[in-house]
DNA sequence: ATCATATAGTTCTTTTTTGGAACTTATTAT
DNA sequence: ATAATAAGTTCCAAAAAAGAACTATATGAT
């Protein structure tokens, strides 16, 4: 399977992997949030090769996260700035972040973090259902296939053979 | 920067791309999460090489999100199962796969979708604070840095030097 | 005038990672 | 016997990433 399949597949998670799955990509879009925009300033701020950053530039500019705007002429140059697809993946920077501090500690202190614009205050992010409001995590959801074609193979997989069958539900 | 290295960074954010910031870990997750467990059954589903399948099972075990387990013996057979951690990365699944189905368009219906264990209803993500309730986007929250070091870098590099200065907030 | 600095990239070579297919080992089914 | 199941490993070729140097245009310092 090459990288550019992924953009095709029919699965959501699969495309977003061909946009954001590599090591840099999100890197560079935290730092999109914290204001920076050039060039220059992610290659210095991340260590990434140039080479390999304005590949990632271009990638996002054309999976629509980032656009590419000119700031002054003479010489022509450009910076990057979020659009609006790329502003809703905030949230998932947030619960990826948020993950990463709870599930892979480190002795050094976190060096950037979440409040709300309104008082500052620092954020603890839960996700939760629009209409219920019930919090979602792995007790209250499932991911089930929608597709007939996604059922059927599925469960040719789901651990059905020789274990104790659980229901199903991959929450033992 | 070699992989390993992200796994010690300071930043939670890069230790998570030292996890999942490839390709194909998190497809691999989202397997685990519909109740995959069996090393060809990842294979089988994903397309993905036994090669590469075997060391991301194991650097998933490594980082403590799956746990390798004993499910017969004669001939030694193991297979794969969510760890606490593993279960608790559902939200940035979630989180990742509403990003894309929102974002990132296709013709073809989505294979997979989240319901509540208990009524099966489709949810709606939506990542809120805990304690407010407040929803959390780019329009109400804002990542700042938290280390003096941190503070620094970013100051020097957020859009300050001939641009129009907007409040440093990427928000225009 | 000359030299250094700033900025957004590109080009080139080496190293690392991935893809693809075949092979291994142990056991059960035909 | 032979085939099938299952969890990997091994080997080679192809693709991607790392690292350093280079280009182009313009400004500011000596």
């Amino acid at each position: 399977m090459k990288w550019h399949d992924l953009n095709e597949n029919h699965c959501p998670l699969a495309r977003a992997m061909g946009v954001v799955g590599d090591r840099w990509t999100l890197l560079i879009l935290r730092e999109c949030f914290l204001g920076v925009r050039r060039f220059d300033g992610f290659q210095k701020r991340l260590g990434v090769t140039r080479h390999l950053l304005a590949g990632r530039l271009k990638r996002l500019e054309t999976m629509g996260l980032l656009e590419r705007r000119l700031y002054q002429e003479r010489p022509l140059r450009y910076e990057y700035r979020l659009t609006r697809s790329g502003k809703e993946f905030a949230p998932v920077l947030l619960a990826m972040q948020d993950w990463a501090q709870h599930n892979l500690p480190s002795d050094d202190p976190m060096p950037f973090s979440f409040v709300t614009r309104e008082g500052g205050d620092e954020v603890t992010p839960v996700l939760t259902d629009k209409h219920t409001g019930q919090e979602l995590n792995h007790k209250t959801v499932l991911m089930v296939p929608v597709t007939a074609e996604a059922r059927e193979v599925v469960e040719a997989h789901r651990a059905a053979h020789h274990s104790q069958t659980d229901g199903g539900a991959p929450n033992s």
